[in-house]
DNA sequence: CGGAGTGTTGAAAAATTTCAAGGGTCGTGG
DNA sequence: CCACGACCCTTGAAATTTTTCAACACTCCG
């Protein structure tokens, strides 16, 4: 591995008050690779071999039963994914493809495993990573399940306007064709509830949407914290 | 505390092969209390002060958003809850109440901190707890995604005749009202997709579920072990 | 004996999905 | 260089699913 990636990754949390042996031996075990767009890195029900912790681009993870697919989540630089079916050596529960090229890094599972129980401050960062996985999928989850299409769309683009530092024009990081499947709708449906946000203060044209009244998109969307805050 | 609450405590997984004197720190500070059916514990939003084991009884966790409430999970003896937010000393994400009278365990969270970055076997088992936590918010998750209504109630009846032994009668363990909320669908609406199920393989009366033919069952139902299986 | 809470059912309304068609963009191969 | 096909997004209309509203039976408890 070059030391440039080396060094971006002792910047992540997750490594930073590691020592510096045990560090040097999970980077000695592990190795950051280039994919291509739409590449498959894992399935469904796999067991988990590497940690992966994404350095560029994004990956999709989704998940399929009986012919039907949703995506759960889509990873950005910099984090890691599947770390609980890593820690559990269990199967994991989602596959991942790349959505864009990509540069990841694999740590194997097994070392993992043993710098967990070998070094303390890295047991602290795993399990602080973990829980804040955890809170996210909850906080998924409840988007999901108490709000109605149009007001997880409005709150999406809230999120991204705060991002954004507030700007005028804001643009969607990934295709709406999977947006849709995060935000549990339909390709269509998502069409329609831009549509319908476009008289409750935005205006859309194409991947950019205008925001012309934040006080009108949060009054139809009901932002809430507990929800929303990816701090928190 | 009493000691036989100690010896139960003892005896669960997450304390398993805690070092003897800091399992004694922990219970010191620990209390057990009785609480009646449909007591408020915790409210969204507040700090975590506690992490909750329920000994006996039954706990339900619900999430609120602007007038609308769901139920996020039922937490059955012996299992801890809210595990995140103690550690990452967060404020809740879900609220808790009693679904009937029920004994819990309190341990102030940051025991649990201090014991965690002092004994590496609990620091284990609490990430392999979050692990089963996270990876069990994922199949809710999947099941809510990717399964029809009707299919996510008889995956429920499935599951219930598995924990039963494959009993030819299963009773639901708490009202329809709270397994309509956690299949993320209306009373109603739980009431017509058991009508439904009636002419595959079920015969309902009140709480008890008569299993008439199980592979009719499946095959309207179409379970998944990623889904389904409590184990992985 | 109320009365509150729970569960069921029917009918209407609303939300969402499905199906179908068409416009647009992009990349590849002729 | 252009044409073609593949893919994405949008829109309309119909079908389906789900929710809402209303009424009613039933049980449990004070």
């Amino acid at each position: 591995m070059r030391d440039t990636d080396k060094d971006i990754i002792r910047g992540l949390r997750l490594f930073a008050d590691v020592e510096a042996d045990k560090f040097d031996s999970l980077m000695m075990a592990a190795y950051a690779q280039r994919f291509p767009a739409h590449v498959d890195l894992i399935r469904e029900g796999e067991t988990a071999d590497f940690l992966y912790i994404v350095l560029e681009g994004s990956v999709e993870l989704f998940s399929t039963s009986h012919g039907r697919e949703t995506s759960m989540a889509i990873v950005a630089p910099v984090s890691t994914f599947i770390l609980a079916a890593t820690i559990k050596d269990a199967p994991y529960l989602m596959a991942a493809r790349t959505l864009e090229p990509s540069k990841l890094l694999l740590i194997p599972s097994s070392n993992v495993r043993t710098v967990f129980g070998d070094d303390p401050a890295f047991a602290r960062a795993i399990v602080t990573e973990l829980a804040s996985c955890y809170r996210s999928v909850v906080k998924s989850m409840k988007n999901l399940k108490l709000r109605t299409a149009i007001e997880r769309v409005g709150n999406y683009i809230i999120r991204l306007h705060d991002k954004s530092g507030k700007a005028d024009i804001v643009e969607l990081p990934f295709g709406k064709r999977n947006l849709a499947s995060i935000l549990g709708m339909t390709p269509e449906n998502l069409s329609r509830a831009f549509g319908a946000l476009q008289s409750h203060g935005i205006m859309m044209d194409g991947a950019r949407i205008e925001i012309l009244d934040r006080a009108a998109l949060e009054a139809i969307s009901k932002p809430n914290p507990l929800i929303d805050d990816p701090r928190s």
